[in-house]
DNA sequence: GATAGCTTCTGTACCGATACAGTAAGCCTC
DNA sequence: GAGGCTTACTGTATCGGTACAGAAGCTATC
């Protein structure tokens, strides 16, 4: 077989056992079991069920094992027969590149991973693009699969559908009868669009990715956008807004990068009449609203207030530091994992599992910096 | 069997084939190969293979798979019959967690995923713990791994030598016979070394890990810290300081955080006779250290100059911006990814595969801001 | 001293695919 | 119209394990 041929089996020459026992070729349960004289089940189980054979019979099988270089149980083989991998999957639709660049996404998969540490879990990171040949989302055996953020990404999750994966949809809405963990985004939003008006201000500019929306024309929530996060943070503002009958001003960003940020803030400001205090999609796009606003003289908060959205690193770097809403990275991470393993449990009929779908909500609090003050007179 | 019993087989009722076929129990491809009237290799080939039969029975096999609810071959069953399981593992000594709050790691991941999408390649990460009865580096099917960093973590590293995987060390020394990928770090150390004797500096201070030396005793390169990395860069700077005669106060962190970088600093400065600039293993603890000098009243670089390491996030929004030596973090993943797939393509005997194992440097710059000046006179 | 209940090991029957060689038919080519 | 290529499909032999139901021997129990 060509895919055994040339496996070059002297690569890490003392760093296994010294293959002694004279094995060639492939080094299988059956030929420890051989040497041992014993079946190759009970080899097998002095690997993977050690209650079911005597401690002595299986420090023989052990030592065997070892001199002749055996590693244990072949991986494939063993998820094969046993019908279960060890391996959940993270299926994200941005490059995964650019989704570890964001803090936040890479603050909740190391929780996640760090969650599923403890069981033995390992996280399989699904690009959802690939070779012809090779889809991940298709073709990676594993257990279960984390879909966050995926917009509109149907290719992928729907291999994982037909596949019947137990998954947990994060920051997205769930398909039916799958879980999900949801960042509890409304009440957050209204509370900072609530401390503005508290503040006093009467015109409000909002600055969001997934609305494509011309400036001046307040985002109506019910309107789907491509996002659902950028949704439901336009609705939780609104909430708070809408009813208070101020100006609302929006501008539709493309992405959430700081160039886009710039970009958006830029046609804000130039408006005849701007508003007094900015509600940002994220952290890094009021940063970004600080930066600009700066370069054009504003003070910030006296002349503009801003209000980001996350809580992370950056806003606690930026001059000054941001009031934002902050969304417990770790929580969600931990949500996230034991939610999976639960969908897991259920399509297993474990005992103890849940009997439907499960849909987790996780909280969020607004944090009131420097960045946002009274409105100007 | 259990693991196929309580699989509930209507979930997400409506999102695949309705199983017309009325097909029982498992569908495999025998279940279409028998529908359609076919040999089950035929139907294998129409999913794995589409050059090896006609394009009508080929879309007739598809459909009936698609009626019947089938997903494609099953991933599990395919890694063992083909030997090749479309994944590369990536082993982290730290807890997952820590090292996803670390930009550079973060960073480095992202840019490794990044390159080996193309390929189909997933990434699956790997608790260097787990249960007794799952370990990852042991169970998880993989091509082949990355060793990221893993100092002394010699558990989980040597299940992935006894498998025989192809490794590739990142920032670590490499096993005999494995690849590895190592930042250019000595000649970045240098030039910041330099940098601060040529401005004059002849007191010069050294914040690491991995040196568990007391405060005044320059460290020796040769001697065996923990961490490679650290090794490295007090050799890349003592290779500066040392020939230019200067005084050199060392003093060890415990760890590359916050806290601990704070602690080493108060101590540094506590001296009778304090250094006049500092050379950090990161840029987290530059970071640091400026935040604690300001607190002691002392400017920055007027009364001290500090270096960092790496050029992450923080060198620049740090005030002042620090002067630090960069790593290119995108080209060490890409060379991680692709050291990689050589190694896995070396394995596999393929043609225009290296015959042996490659050692990548990925060169480092010193980056000059404002955290460093001239000796105070 | 027969029954029951461990502990320890074994035999059989899968798990669900792919590789490779082989066969049969159709189409040229000279 | 025989030999040689293609194209399209099939049969057989794995891939390397695990689950589960015995079976054999040995110890308690009453």
């Amino acid at each position: 077989m060509t895919q055994t041929a040339a496996r070059p089996a002297d690569a890490y020459p003392d760093l296994y056992g010294s293959n002694e026992g004279g094995a060639v070729g492939r080094v299988t349960l059956q030929t420890i079991a051989d040497q041992v004289g014993v079946s190759r089940m009970t080899v097998s189980n002095a690997f993977s069920r050690p209650d079911q054979l005597s401690t002595e019979l299986r420090e023989r099988v052990l030592a065997t094992a070892e001199k002749l270089g055996y590693a244990g149980p072949d991986p494939a083989a063993r998820v094969l027969a046993r019908g279960t991998t060890g391996a959940v999957g993270v299926l994200l639709t941005e490059s995964v590149g650019t989704a570890f660049q964001d803090p936040i996404a890479a603050a909740f998969f190391g929780a996640v991973a760090e969650e599923l540490a403890p069981t033995g879990l390992a996280v399989a990171l699904l690009p959802s693009v690939g070779s012809a040949a090779m889809i991940p989302a298709r073709d990676i055996p594993m257990d279960g699969a984390l879909v966050y953020a995926c917009a509109g990404d149907l290719g992928a999750v729907s291999f994982l559908l037909r596949r019947r994966l137990p998954l947990v949809f994060v920051d997205q809405a769930p398909v039916e009868g799958a879980s999900s963990v949801l960042l509890d985004d409304r009440p957050g939003a209204r509370a900072a669009a609530q401390h503005l008006l508290d503040l006093g201000h009467r015109h409000v500019g909002i600055l969001t990715t997934g609305f494509g929306l011309p400036p001046g024309v307040a985002p109506d929530p019910a309107e789907a956008g491509t996002g659902y996060v950028s949704r439901e943070r336009v609705a939780g503002w609104m909430s708070a807004l809408g009813p208070a009958g101020v100006r609302v001003t929006a501008v539709n960003i493309t992405d959430n990068s700081e160039e886009y940020a710039a970009e958006g803030i830029r046609t804000m400001l130039a408006l005849p009449d701007r508003p007094t205090a900015v509600l940002c999609f994220s952290d890094l796009v009021a940063w970004t609203v600080e930066q600009v606003a700066r370069e054009q003289g504003l003070r910030i908060p006296e002349d503009l207030s801003v209000v980001g959205y996350d809580d992370s690193p950056v806003a606690r770097n930026a001059q000054p530091q941001l009031t934002t809403v902050r969304q417990d990275l770790a929580a969600k991470g931990r949500a996230a994992a034991t939610t999976l393993t639960r969908a897991i449990a259920r399509s297993r009929g474990e005992a103890g599992a849940p009997d439907g779908p499960e849909h987790v909500l996780v909280p969020t609090e607004l944090v009131v910096r420097g960045s946002t003050g009274p409105a100007p007179a």
